[in-house]
RNA sequence: GUUCCCAUCGUCUAGAGGCCUAGGACACCAGGUUUUCAUCCUGGUAACAGGGGUUCGAAUCCCCUUGGGAAUACCA
């Protein structure tokens, strides 16, 4: 069976790149029958907190992430983590080296093993050789080789990497002799700690080898051992690093693939060497492509605008966001864009993954968002946009449902993205700056209170004289009747309209910009027979009184 | 510096040597429906980064160039 992870550190909010990849572990999970596991990395004690926790949990369930059996603390394995550490130290695989700044501490080293013999993902690739720089030395110590080599340009490029990297080692003087051999020294070497060191070289040979694996989405991969240095594990508090950490509770957990971002295919060749290391059988590995933001830079945990709570909060449906990003970097290979989930879960494969970043469109995540909101239920979008509505505090819970609910109704095809119910603001209240007389679209708005559109009120109003005119007439007519459905209102325009010989739908731009304040909206009719004759009167009245004063 | 990865419309993508005159979606533009707007419908603009090979034939395979990105920590 398929074991999978979903491996966080809570140091912060998670980001969409973050989700993505659980999306598609998940996916795969799901797909494969297998299992999703969620490993909390919380070894940073000084970053990770309680309440990241608490977030990464409320995002993954809200997108239906579901995990199996229970949440795998890091944290909890801390000293499993060290045992293994020791245990490398005492086995050959690791030595302890000296602090940098002098003290007494030391860091535990994991040592690229000099003997890969056993090592499966390891292979010689050839003879390799470097032209030395003379004036610079070769030092050949237990924590690798140092020299400085020159480049093609000829110039002379520091080099440092573990002695892994070289096999068969022999190190030539300005006359083209042998001065060393690593073959015969290399025990002394991992015994006794002793360090060799060449002037005026000319030459160092080597075999080289590399470690490859074969990557489930960018195909076999592989890196030189001598561009690979030896790598700390163990810190000089005895706290284990990340690569031990991760690899070993991979092992425990018996993770099966580890499907993780693009970022960590270099510790992936580290990463090889530790379960070798712990006896362990090296799991399959897929690297997905990275998501990058709107310039083409990756996203960064910096990123403030790609928290997936702030996706969330935006009010985007979470089977919106769980469906645009998982078309990022992965395509069912037909048509289909638009999915549901079982869709996806049968649709999904690694093979399928590209390897190239993919870009962030909050556009047509947008447009997806519009897509699974037209096909929400009444009552489900109705409630949605109630709870949306009291959210942005200008609306209380005793507002009339009636009223609320057929607003909704009639507005629900043009939302895009629920907190566009902030646009219905004209249909519950009847105050406007523009009407307080304190200069109109300058002033603070009140949050009980719609705004006027500017260019739509000139617009309308481009004829000003014959215009303002014309809504009198129809306020005149309008007053003396009564409105039992929309068509009633509908024909009191048409009235005024023939009444003044107007040509047919003349008034409805003027008389929607006086009603709603904007240009868009619904249907006029419609419109007007939710606010009713006695505010749509209240409204034309307080308009045409101060519509001189606009312009 | 070194190692590694990546490269199709503005964006997400389809594309496994001939189904490619390069398909779809978003965005954009035009027209239609809706007496507004949105929806919806129809149509359109728009891409194989460049240069060499291999081949009867290349978006697809190889090489080089260019451009992006990653890694190179006692972060994860």
């Amino acid at each position: 069976m398929n074991i999978v992870r979903f491996a966080p550190s809570p140091t912060g909010n998670v980001h969409i790149g973050n989700i993505r990849t659980a999306i598609f572990n998940w996916l795969f999970a799901r797909h494969t029958k297998g299992q999703f596991l969620l490993r909390i990395e919380d070894t940073d004690k000084e970053r990770s907190t309680k309440e990241a926790i608490d977030r990464l949990l409320e995002c993954m369930d809200w997108l239906g992430l579901d995990h199996d059996s229970d949440i795998f603390y890091q944290s909890s394995q801390e000293e499993l983590h060290i045992k293994a550490a020791m245990k490398m130290l005492s086995h050959g695989n690791a030595y302890s080296s000296k602090n940098s700044d002098n003290s007494d501490k030391k860091t535990i080293v994991f040592k690229l093993p000099y003997d890969c013999s056993t090592v499966k993902n390891v292979r010689e690739v050839g003879v390799a050789e470097f032209n030395i720089d003379p004036g610079k030395p070769v030092r050949i110590a237990l924590d690798g080789l140092k020299f400085f080599y020159i480049n093609e340009k000829k110039k002379s490029v520091e080099t440092a990497a573990s002695l892994a990297g070289f096999k068969g080692l022999k190190v030539y003087d300005e006359n083209g002799s042998v001065v060393f051999e690593l073959e015969k020294h290399i025990s002394e070497i991992h015994k006794s700690d002793c360090a060799f060191s060449f002037e005026n070289c000319s030459k160092i040979s080597f075999i080289r080898r590399e470690v490859f694996y074969k990557d489930l989405i960018k195909g076999e991969l592989a890196k030189p051992l001598d561009t690979m240095k030896d790598f700390v594990i163990l810190r000089s508090d005895s706290s284990p690093i990340f690569h031990l950490s991760n690899v070993y509770d991979d092992i425990t957990q018996k993770v099966t693939h580890i499907i993780r971002g693009d970022d960590h295919v270099e510790n992936t060749y580290k990463h090889l060497f530790l379960f070798w290391a712990l006896g362990a059988d090296i799991p399959n590995y897929g690297h997905m492509p990275m998501i990058v933001n709107h310039q083409g830079k990756p996203y960064s945990k910096r990123d403030g605008d790609a928290f997936v709570g702030d996706f969330r909060e935006k009010g985007y449906l979470s089977d919106a966001l769980f469906n645009y990003l998982s078309l990022l970097g992965w395509s069912p290979g037909d048509n289909r864009e638009k999915m549901t989930r079982s869709e996806m879960v049968e649709a999904f494969s690694l093979d399928r993954v590209k390897s190239a970043p993919a870009q962030f469109d909050i556009v047509k995540l947008l447009n997806i968002n519009g897509l699974y909101m037209a096909e929400l239920q009444d009552d489900i979008f109705l409630s949605l946009a109630r709870t949306e509505a009291e959210k942005q505090l200008w609306l209380d819970s005793s507002l009339d449902s009636k009223l609320f609910s057929d607003v909704a109704e009639l507005m629900k095809s043009r939302v895009k993205l629920i907190s566009q119910v902030a646009d219905w603001k004209y249909f519950f209240f009847d105050e406007s700056p523009l009407f307080s007389g304190t200069g109109g679209y300058t002033a603070e708005l009140n949050s009980k209170a719609f705004s006027y559109d500017e260019k739509g009120l000139k617009k309308a109003f481009k004829e000003k004289d014959s215009t303002i005119g014309a809504l009198s007439e129809f306020m005149r007519i309008f007053r003396q009747r009564s409105f039992a459905c929309a068509a009633c209102y509908e024909s009191s325009i048409r009235d005024t309209e023939k009444e003044l010989s107007l040509q047919e739908g003349k008034l409805n731009q003027p008389l929607r910009i006086v009603l709603t304040g904007t240009p868009s909206g619904a249907d006029l009719a419609n419109t007007m027979a939710i606010l009713g004759k006695d505010r749509i009167i209240n409204r034309l009245e307080k308009l045409l009184t101060i519509i001189n004063g606009v312009f």
